[in-house]
DNA sequence: TCTCTTTTTTAGAATTATTCTAATTCCATT
DNA sequence: AATGGAATTAGAATAATTCTAAAAAAGAGA
């Protein structure tokens, strides 16, 4: 692991949010001011085909990097915010179901967000994150 | 519905599989050889939109636009192709753990598919739809 | 330490999917 | 036939990401 690999790593996975490619250079940058976005793009890349960190996709922003830790994502479905939820564990009942072994999973719930439950009105990148 | 808007329904509702737009483009010239790519955009989003069709996110390929009747992807993690399955309804168990009512949900699950078991080389764009 | 080789980083161009814009066409209603 | 509003259109614009080829850095012997 180069440092930049490193630091990227533990960017993404201690943020305890959902950064995007730019939000992780940003960080970068307060301790390698100098680095490039390439290398923020190639690392991620790296450390997510190594499975130490996932790609999260959400409609209509950029890709975000997550930690790997076993959790699930609610997606409001107004604002397009994401948060953490822990469902239980669906693997066992996944793999009786499909009759074979898998990676993983990626499960989504779409809902409406706290912020976006309160403002009733019509906003599509309104309050929320 | 315009007849535009009604045929690009049908054609993601019945084509079986998980169309790109540049897919429903192609077939929808079948129909109409004059029309224009920003039409099918505009149509796809206001189908999603109104809840007619959905969007389906997958690494490293434009969106993919499916039918709204409940199911589940198996995602092949080497080369991407799609399938569907029928996993066991989980809503009354997301909506018990989570307390709240939610819109739907979307699960993926990772695996690696009939083809690419076959071909156990490396290859990111082989083989697979 | 000096070279040689490999890996990583870099800047910027290129690519690609999608959205935007503003003009035009289409259609329903008067 | 004239009007108005929505849908369509072509093509420009945008934005995220990848690619390219060169420069820098890191290792690995001798």
């Amino acid at each position: 692991m180069t440092k930049y690999e490193k630091q990227i790593y533990e960017i993404v996975n201690f943020s305890g949010s959902h950064l995007t490619a730019e939000q992780v250079f940003m960080e970068l940058k307060n301790t390698y001011p100098s680095v490039s976005l390439a290398t923020v793009y190639n690392n991620l890349n790296k450390l997510c085909e190594t499975g130490k960190i996932r790609r999260v996709l959400v409609e209509g922003s950029p890709d975000r990097y997550d930690r790997i830790a076993r959790h699930d994502h609610l997606v409001c479905q107004r604002c397009g915010r994401l948060a953490d939820v822990q469902f239980a564990d669906l693997t066992a009942s996944l793999r009786q179901q499909l009759g074979e072994d898998f990676f993983s999973y990626d499960l989504k719930v779409f809902y409406l967000c706290p912020d976006c439950r309160k403002n009733e009105i019509i906003h599509k990148k309104g309050g929320c994150e």
